[in-house]
DNA sequence: TTATTAAATCGTATATTTGCGATATAAGAT
DNA sequence: ATCTTATATCGCAAATATACGATTTAATAA
């Protein structure tokens, strides 16, 4: 693209855009229902689990954590990583309250 | 990348990225938002609103519908398009339902 | 029929994402 | 001090996304 526009929008378009981008891969999805699942954070662990290198999927998790959808931390010589749930719980909040409350104005759609 | 790798997670992870990705740009949130705001499903009203071409208007549209999160029919010489509120209802609560039953067995994060 | 209008599609430039191997970093083990 | 193990980062190649102008398509208006 010649000029990226995404700052021609508003906070919240923009914030919302990222929350979904962040999810907006499978292997993402995965390590979140990876992290979900267990109680201990794991880390090499999903490594193991994914069909992806140990640099993508460390790339994968960058970016989760960027978009502050997981927490993590050093645990001696290895990582730990959780789902951040207060901003999870945020994102979802948002999405369905920017739906949920225009549906109930707007039942029927037109085609 | 040298090979995609997405059709190695499940069926069910690639559905939820790919409704994740359609909602992925400010651009595609704000179109949502247009259309679940008006009772009539409007199309070239899109067009005067964002901040972009035509042209990138009709191609995000074509993303949002691909991705059935939209409907969209033809008007004589216009389109009209609106929420596919059941598709988005049906993601909606597939996400709810994966984070939050998991986030009731693990309440405590770790990190 | 020809012009107009609305929208889709094509072609193309540029930006971003994805993926991997190689390398760096850092802590614990020997 | 050196080796091992776990993870992060770098550099690069390939794929995909974003954006736009130009063109096409299709329906209504003149």
């Amino acid at each position: 693209m010649a000029i990226h526009k995404k700052e021609e929008f508003t906070q919240k378009e923009q914030e919302l855009a990222a929350f979904a981008k962040a999810m907006a891969h499978p292997a993402r999805i995965a390590i979140l229902k990876v992290l979900a699942q267990r109680n201990e954070c794991i880390c090499g662990e999903i490594v193991k689990i994914l069909p992806l290198a140990q640099s993508t999927v460390s790339q994968h998790l960058k970016e989760l954590k960027n978009a502050g959808l997981i927490n993590g931390n050093v645990d001696g010589p290895r990582s730990c990583y959780c789902i951040n749930w207060k901003s999870f719980e945020k994102f979802m909040g948002e999405f369905s309250f920017l739906f949920n409350k225009l549906k109930v104005q707007n039942e029927k759609s037109c085609c």
